[in-house]
DNA sequence: ACAATTTGCGCAAACGTTTGCGCATGTCAC
DNA sequence: GTGACATGCGCAAACGTTTGCGCAAATTGT
C-alpha cells in the first residue's frame, strides 16, 4: 500500500538490479519476464506475477542506453534537414517524427542550415550516437559522405538526391511539377514565361527546368517566349530576378517561381512596379504554405506531397532496419507527384 | 598512404579494443589519450603520437551509447513541442538545436501534438533515453508530471508555463503583449474592441486577457467598449468568432487575434463581409510569421522574442545540467517582453 | 649501491542490459 | 530403482567505455 505510492520514488535508481534483489530472482530472470520472454523461457507463473509486480511497483523503465549498448539497437533515427524553420521541412519533420514514433522510434533532429560541414557533423554524430537508420535532406553536390555513411546504417534521402547513385531517395516528381506548373500557365493564355529558379546544382531544381522547358517546347505553340533565371531559394533572388526583367524591354507576362520564398520577392516587386495579379502578370509557385491562401490573391501553386515523400521513406527506412534482408521487391528511388492548387494568381 | 584511404574502412567497427590492439597500448591508455587526457595521465609522447595517428587513419569515433553507460552522461537533451509544424515552435526548435549544438549537445525530439498522453510518452522516453535535461513546451493543465521527471533531471519550460510551481521558465510576457497591442488599438483611435483568444486555461491567455483587460480600464477613457470571446488557437475558431460578431447588433471596430491561426480565420470572415482594413476594421495579431508582411494590407502583430526565449531557456539549462550545484544567483523564471511590429492593418 | 621519487602504463571493475548454456529438481515410463 | 525428459531458473560473458589504483622501470639523490 506504500510502495506503490512511495513519494520518494527517485525515478531513476531503479533496475534489473533492484529488482531482483527485492524479489529474490535472479538479474536473467527478471531481464526476461520483463522483456515478455517469460513464457517462452519457462518461467514460472509465480516468478512472473512477483516481478512484474514489482516492476509495476517501482515505476521501472528500462535503462535505453545500457539495452542498446548490449543489442546494438536504439531505436533512435537520426534525421537533418537544412533548416527546420522552413515550413515544408517542419512539415516533412512532423510527419516523420509522428509515423515514427507508432513505429517505436524516437528521432535525432539535426539542422545543417545548408552547410555540408554541419551535414558532416551531424552524421557523423548519428554514427557516433548508434542510430538505427538515417533520414536526410542532403545539401550539397556530392553524395561521397551518405554514400560512406550508408555503409554502416541505412540511409533515405528525402526531397533531394543525387544521380547515379544507388542511395534510396524519396522526392517530389520535380519534372512532372515544371511541367504541370507551366502547362497550366500556357493553358491560361500566357505566352512570355519566366522561370525563377532556386540552387542551380540540386536536381529538384534542374527537374524543374526540365519539366519547364520541355512544357514549352511539347506545347506546339511556337509563339511562346520562355527564359529561366535567377540562382537560390530566397526571396532576394526572387526580387531581384523579377526587377531585372520588369525593367527590361521585355517583360514577362507569367512567372514561374520555384519556391515560396522566391515566389514572395517576386510579389514584392511587381506590386512596387504596380502591377496587378493575374491581369498584367501571372504568377505560379512550388511549394505548400497555408499562407498562400491568405495572400492577395491567393496563390495557385504545385503542392508537394509531403505527407506521402514522409511516410514512403519512414516505412522504407525501417524496412531497410528491420527487414529480413533487403527485401527485393522493394523499388528504392521514389519521385511522387506533386498536384496542382488553383489560387488567383493566373 | 593506404591506410588512409582504405576503401572498406568499415565505419562502424572501430574501438578502443581495436586500436589497443593495433598499436600494443592497453584500452586504458588508448582511452585516455583519446580524451585528450593524456598529459594528465603521464602518458609518454610515443604513445600519444602512435595512438592519435592511429586513431585518426581509422578514423575513430567513441561509441557515444557505451561512454554514455559509463559515465551516465548523453549529451542530449529531449525537446517537446505541441506540433513542430507550427512557425512559431519550429523556429524556437531551430534555435534551440542550433544554440545547442554550439554547446556539445544533441537533441531528441517529440512532438507532443498538444495531447497529454503523448506528452507523457514523449517524457518518459525521454528519462530511458537517460538525456541531460529536457526543455518542454508543456500541454495541459497540471505541472504534476513535469514536476516529478523534474525531480529526476533537470526541465526548463518555454512559453507556456504553470502558476504556483517552481519548475523553471522562460516565456513571452503575455500581459505585455496584450498590454501593449492593446494600447496600440486605443492609440489608433479604436473604441469597441474585440479579443479572440485560444486555449483559455493556459497561461499565455491568460496573461494576455489580462493585459487586454487593464490596458481598456486604465485608458483613462470611459467610452471604450472592449469584449473577449473565442476558445482555440485555430483559425476556425477565428472565423467564426469573427463572423458571429460582424453579424451581431454591436460589431467590433477592431480585432485582436491571439495568435496568428486565429488571425487568418478573421482576416477570411471579414473579407467574406466585405470590410475594409483597416479603415473599417482594425486588426493586431499575436506572433511571428514572415508571411504576415505579405498580406493585403501587412499585419500589425506583437512579435515574440522568440529567439531570446530559445537562448535563454538552453543557457538555463546547460547551466542546471553542468552547474556546480544551482548557483543561487540564477533567476528561474524569466519573461521576456515582446514588442510590436507595425504593418497597416490597424 | 640503495632508497626515494618520478615516469609510463596496465588491471579490473563498473555502468545496466541480454542471452547462450547448463545445472538442479521434479515427473514419468518401465 | 533407473533412465529419459520436462520444468524452472541462474551463471557469466558480452556490448565499449572510463577510471581508481597500483605496479614496474627509469631516474634522481646521497
Amino acid at each position: 500500500m506504500d510502495s506503490e505510492t512511495d513519494p520518494e520514488a527517485m525515478t531513476s535508481k531503479e533496475s534489473l538490479q533492484t529488482i531482483s534483489e527485492r524479489t529474490g530472482y535472479s538479474v536473467s530472470t527478471v531481464s526476461r519476464v520483463l522483456a515478455g520472454k517469460g513464457e517462452q523461457y519457462r518461467i514460472g507463473r509465480r516468478a512472473i506475477e512477483t516481478i512484474t509486480a514489482e516492476a509495476q511497483a517501482c515505476n521501472y523503465r528500462p535503462d535505453l542506453i545500457a539495452k542498446g549498448l548490449r543489442t546494438r539497437k536504439t531505436n533512435t533515427i537520426g534525421l537533418t534537414v537544412p533548416g527546420i524553420d522552413n515550413p515544408f521541412f517542419s512539415n516533412l519533420a512532423s510527419i516523420i517524427t509522428n509515423h515514427l514514433k507508432g513505429l517505436g522510434y524516437n528521432i535525432l533532429l539535426a539542422d545543417t542550415m545548408e552547410a555540408e560541414e554541419m551535414e558532416a557533423d551531424a552524421l557523423n554524430s548519428f554514427l557516433s550516437r548508434k542510430v538505427d537508420g538515417i533520414i536526410a535532406v542532403p545539401v550539397g553536390e556530392s553524395p561521397e559522405m551518405l554514400e560512406r555513411i550508408s555503409r554502416s546504417v541505412p540511409v533515405v534521402l528525402i526531397d533531394r538526391y543525387f544521380p547515379d547513385t544507388t542511395l534510396p531517395y524519396v522526392c517530389t516528381d520535380n519534372y512532372y511539377g515544371g511541367l504541370s506548373a507551366t502547362r497550366h500557365l500556357i493553358r491560361k493564355g500566357y505566352r512570355n514565361l519566366l522561370a525563377i529558379q532556386g540552387v542551380l546544382t540540386s536536381m529538384p531544381n534542374k527537374e524543374r527546368v526540365r519539366g519547364f522547358e520541355d512544357a514549352v517546347r511539347n506545347s506546339g505553340d511556337k509563339g511562346i517566349r520562355y527564359a529561366v533565371t535567377g540562382d537560390g531559394f530566397s526571396s532576394e533572388n526572387g526580387y531581384e530576378s523579377t526587377m531585372k526583367v520588369l525593367e527590361s524591354g521585355n517583360p514577362p507576362d507569367a512567372i514561374f517561381a520555384f519556391s515560396t520564398t522566391i515566389m514572395l520577392g517576386a510579389l514584392t516587386a511587381i506590386r512596387e512596379k504596380g502591377l496587378k495579379i493575374p491581369d498584367d502578370i501571372g504568377i505560379i509557385s512550388f511549394d505548400n504554405n497555408r499562407f498562400l491562401d491568405y495572400l492577395d490573391p491567393p496563390i495557385t501553386r504545385i503542392e508537394q506531397p509531403a505527407p506521402q515523400i514522409g511516410r514512403t521513406a519512414t516505412d522504407m527506412l525501417v524496412k531497410m532496419i528491420e527487414g529480413s534482408q533487403m527485401e527485393d521487391s522493394m523499388e528504392g528511388q521514389i519521385s511522387i507527384r506533386p498536384f496542382l492548387v488553383e489560387g488567383r494568381s493566373c
